[in-house]
DNA sequence: TGTGTGACAAGCC
DNA sequence: AGGCTTGCCACAC
């Protein structure tokens, strides 16, 4: 990932690990944080996919709490459409089964 | 420059 | 099982 993924902003390794997660599955902030180099800063995760949905060349859609929910406010009717589309099971009440479709970032 | 808030996580009750 | 509290860092006012 050198030039991938605007490396203008200071959360290019967070875009980095966001745009490794594969389709049809999801990954947690803390996750992601912990793979960017960021462990426990969760909470910067979620700041930098904000700022995502004002370029949106990252998968963030794939993102979720560590509850299995989606905690996005701004455009959770949305993620929630594209996690369908990518063939996640996503309940009626913003809920995911991470037992099948947590990405630890490690297998695949 | 300092305070407050935020798409969270982990711990405790 | 669910709800409350604390800690973390970056950004807006």
């Amino acid at each position: 990932m050198d030039g991938s993924a605007q490396s203008d902003s200071p959360y290019s390794a967070i875009y980095a690990v966001v745009s490794q997660i594969p389709p049809g599955r999801v990954c947690t902030y803390g996750r992601v944080a912990a793979l960017a180099g960021l462990p426990g800063q969760a909470r910067l995760v979620g700041y930098a996919l904000h700022a995502l949905l004002h370029h949106s060349v990252v998968p963030w859609w794939r993102v979720i709490n560590r509850a299995g929910r989606i905690s996005n406010v701004y455009a959770a009717d949305e993620q929630r459409a594209r996690l369908q589309a990518e063939g996640v099971v996503v309940d009626d009440n913003y809920l995911i089964d991470l037992a099948r479709f947590l990405w630890e970032g490690d297998e695949a």
